[in-house]
DNA sequence: CTGCATCCAAGGCGATACTG
DNA sequence: CAGTATCGCCTTGGATGCAG
């Protein structure tokens, strides 16, 4: 893994982080955490918008209850968008925002270190 | 964020993922997940080496049972190592493992995207 | 000093039924 | 179609006391 320039870049921001409260990486973990949320964001990343029920089909096990606790938990955070159209019946897009993509990186990084984990094993 | 390049590469990645079990993103957030385990890595990364009371000190508010369990399982996960010598009291060290260490660049990727999300909000 | 055993509270999560 | 309401389990985490 990184060179030592890199390394050292970690190691001075691990130093810095806040141990108790207010440290953005645990702040940024609570906000993608739970049991359905990366699937959910995951199936956003891949289809860009999803409607309700395809979400439900898609996220194979999740009950109704999850499913609309989780979405506007992730609207909340401004990781995800909704809008409703008034037709009969009505209709719920759901899709990623920016911010929701910038996660891109991290999920990135986090399959490479299972990988280098699994393989070194 | 990132060039067109590499969002592509992210979003291929993505569309690979398993959305149901197996999913290495969710296994790695697995091991590093409750409420203590990245702080007990982070004082690791920081101090090399660290014992039991020392980091129930770093830790505020941790208890004996949540610092005793969560070490146990980062050291079954191969996050951490345990030394023990047989003094009189009993001494132990804890410090990280190359595979540890290897969280930094995760860490470093979500404390960047936790940034962004605070001052674009 | 370094833990383990036990008990307890809170919340995450799920099953089911129901509604605009 | 897109949810909400209710109920209950089970896991996570905390408090306390004890042990090698």
């Amino acid at each position: 893994m990184a060179n030592n320039n890199e390394l050292e870049q970690y190691l001075k921001l691990i130093k810095e982080l806040d141990s108790d409260n207010n440290c953005p990486v645990r702040s940024a973990l609570e906000m993608i955490g739970g049991k359905w949320k990366l699937r959910i964001l995951a199936q956003l990343l891949r289809k860009e918008v999803v409607r309700f029920n395809e979400l439900k089909r898609d996220l194979s096990g999740i009950t109704n209850t999850m499913l609309s606790n989780s979405l506007r938990e992730l609207e909340n955070d401004c990781l995800i968008t909704r809008k409703q159209y008034n037709e009969m019946p009505v209709r719920v897009e759901y899709n990623i925002t920016d911010r929701g993509k910038n996660l891109l990186p991290t999920i990135y990084e986090l399959n490479i270190w299972w990988d280098d984990f699994i393989t070194s094993s």
